[in-house]
DNA sequence: CGCCTAGTTTACCGATCGGTACAGGAGAAT
DNA sequence: ATTCTCCTGTACCGATCGGTAAACTAGGCG
């Protein structure tokens, strides 16, 4: 397979497993909606689990450059960046055919934390997490930390609740939520 | 199969659905490990989604039932009601086999919004969600029904990365928050 | 006693699971 | 023209999936 087929691949198992689940999508409807025969994907993957790994590599990447690139896009600062995370989540919400977090997914799914894919859910968030606190930093919050980790928890609980009930809601409670939280750590 | 009979299958499908995930537990790995053989248990389920959302049913009376309960016993006013909710998830964190929120685990597996067990998934949300509501209202906050929803955002997060990263941390932050929050509520 | 209820065990159904074997085709390099 | 790489389709493997059928058994009750 050539690399560029791998990488597209990946990226259609990405959306693939994102709509239907990990476990509810088998290998031959991979194959089908991927386009690539089963053959090829064995070719270069040797299980479904290393598959389903790439797939969250990739996604890790995409999701954190898009994250960090539309809090730059939005704010010009790195308090108002904090908030407009929660701006470009709610464009995430809106999308048709949002479906939560893919790590929250497949923690949930593979919940064994020794489990690799486990651990990749794991990194995919300590690495946010270490974005928020460098903003926090930067904007001068007095425990640049502490508040890293009540942004997260905002955004996790709106990825959560915007699954499962309304989306916009949840990104504006998160928001405004995360400007009292701002205020309360002198930013 | 007896009311009592029928109770304990429920009950024990609940921890092995819990422990092991709903589609990768098998029905026949259900009967061995809930000591029910799969005829009986066929005999009042029509289907494994019956049986996942009689497991459901009970997990959200167990759920609210037993945090209501604990933040009743550890504060005596509505205010620290609010707080407490966040020990009470504390001690839950603590607990060995703490394995992430039943109900984010099922909508995560049923993704789709049609979907019964998706829908009783966002049913217990949105009873949590009236719970909180009634705490910020006699705690006499400005906004309840907003409060209600940060609290529930925290609550959710933290349940999130309680079993991605560290419980306690989690629980501490998300209290912490909660506080900064009601503070700015006029709590 | 005989019958009913609520279970059990064992075996089976067609479909699908993750994964492999094999034969062949298209395209580029030589 | 030959060979190598990369892919295809089809068929298959044993195991397991959700669900059903049949024969049997222990206990309560008339």
């Amino acid at each position: 397979m050539s690399a560029s087929k791998r990488d597209e691949l990946v990226q259609n198992a990405l959306q693939t497993f994102y709509r239907g689940g990990f476990h509810a999508v088998g290998m031959d409807a991979l194959a089908k909606e991927t386009g690539v025969s089963k053959t090829a994907i064995y070719k270069h993957f040797r299980t479904k689990e290393d598959l389903i790994l790439a797939t969250l590599r990739l996604r890790d990447e995409q999701f954190r450059n898009r994250l960090v690139r539309r809090a730059e896009a939005l704010a010009d600062n790195p308090r108002n960046r904090l908030l407009a995370v929660f701006d470009a989540l709610a464009e995430w919400f809106r999308e048709p055919d949002y479906q939560s977090c893919m790590f929250i997914k497949a923690s949930s799914e593979f919940q064994d934390r020794g489990h690799p894919i486990h651990a990749a859910a794991a990194e995919h968030k300590r690495l946010l997490l270490v974005y928020f606190e460098k903003l926090a930093r930067e904007a001068g919050a007095k425990e640049p930390k502490e508040l890293a980790r009540r942004i997260l928890l905002l955004k996790e609980g709106a990825i959560v609740l915007a699954h499962l009930s309304d989306g916009e809601e949840a990104a504006a409670s998160a928001k405004g939520a995360a400007a009292d939280l701002l205020a309360a750590a002198g930013v």
